[in-house]
DNA sequence: TGGAATATATGACTCTACTCATAAATGAGT
DNA sequence: ACTCATTTATGAGTAGAGTCATATATTCCA
């Protein structure tokens, strides 16, 4: 069984006697509305009960199937958790990008997708912590692209933003926008899991992710020229920028 | 019972009728041995077997404890790794921080200070990733305190140098030296984990630990001003770091 | 349609982290 | 030394995650 998303290992030009990866078979069907229940019933469950005091016993019969049977389509318990949520997070990560304004600030922009993501956390802190827990350290090897997926588009996200940024001259031109974005989201995560490990409040929290991420954008802008004026200024910029 | 490091609760002008917080008493003495047995069969233990192979039970016995009792001193098995290593790292701390230059550049210290770090978890990756889990997502409360002198000791390194570099004029002088601190540790804990969640190669990742840390530094340091030199150049600085 | 090949389902079972009622040990006051 | 309050120790017991031999379902091909 297969739960990684990678599309019935693409049916191409391949020897081996017998292959069922059909798209629309009973069989590929019947796994979808499989995955379908168990997710649906261990997301209630979650948010209903928690994550530690949901069983997957529990689980399994809300989803009605058998108890063993679950662990066919989740490795383990934290496996569950990923399957359960990774779609939802890949979804948010579009929708807040959507709505953020194309001509802020950088430093806007960002924090304005950490916080879209924040915000989301925040309706269930309990959760959101074990499953930022089990994204960083997912031990399910078939697991680890559709959790790679995640950082990725916001990386992707951030690399947009940073890319404008430049082409605007708002920061200098020889950053590059790969690793800006890398090290902006680095920030990010790091921040986060300091908050969901509550080690820090929710306002320390922002408080802290604000300062730091100005930080890095800052170093960012310091000492740009504008294309329209060659020389004659001696550093300028740091002015307006929030 | 309490093995989380706070000094028997201070011996203050409190009113309670009987308090036994002595620290030369025989009970007193029996914790400590304890404790010492606990963590040396665990740390031998863990290394010889794996962490999640070895049994609690193969503890308590290699202690020559009874079973329920390594739950007296440590309130799950993932606080009995935490238990078991937080010494040895805050001592990994202050080792690795003695044997860097004083006198290299920023980025230079920075990542001297992660490549011991680095150097120390290699020895069993296994290990270090669920003890890097356990430190950034650690249940117990109590061991809260224990937890953040970690991180914390990591980030005074870094304030030293930062500053140090400061003094130098290596760097702006408007950098706060507590946030670029913060800064680089984000740096360093995040592309940790991606490494320790074998996600990348070693080699990758400390290929993009340096490329980030330059990243950042590189952003401290554009537009220096020699103290020297009030005015006159136009933004100057980026040659020869490295 | 029969039936071989393969994929999926199941729940009884195992294994182990963790609990808890009970017992033992310690320290302070007398 | 004796008493008693408090702390510490213990291992049998519990709960729940995860396994596996067996059973069932699906697809392919003749």
């Amino acid at each position: 069984m297969d739960t990684s998303s990678k599309a019935g290992k693409q049916a191409g030009a391949k020897s081996a006697k017998r292959e069922h990866p059909q798209t629309g078979g009973r069989r590929d069907r019947n796994k979808r509305e499989k995955v379908a229940r168990i997710t649906a019933a261990a997301r209630t469950l979650f948010h209903a009960k928690g994550y530690t005091k949901t069983t997957t016993q529990e689980v399994a019969e809300a989803a009605d199937i058998g108890a063993g049977t679950l662990f066919l389509y989740a490795k383990s318990k934290e496996d569950l958790l990923i399957l359960v949520f990774k779609d939802e997070m890949s979804q948010l990560i579009e929708e807040v990008y959507g709505t953020i304004r194309k001509n802020a600030s950088l430093l806007d922009q960002t924090e304005s997708l950490f916080d879209g993501f924040i915000e989301y956390h925040r309706r269930d802190v309990v959760i959101a912590r074990a499953l930022i827990r089990e994204l960083s350290f997912s031990g399910n090897p078939g697991r680890r692209k559709d959790v790679l997926t995640i950082p990725e588009a916001i990386i992707e996200k951030l690399v947009h933003f940073v890319s404008a940024a430049r082409a605007r001259d708002e920061i200098r031109a020889d950053i590059d926008p790969a690793e800006a974005a890398r090290c902006l989201f680095a920030i990010y995560y790091q921040q986060l899991q300091t908050w969901l490990g509550t080690y820090v409040s929710h306002s320390a929290f922002k408080q802290n992710m604000h300062v730091l991420l100005k930080f890095v954008i800052d170093g960012m802008s310091v000492g740009v020229i504008r294309k329209t004026e060659p020389s004659r200024n001696k550093r300028a910029s740091r002015t307006g920028k929030r």
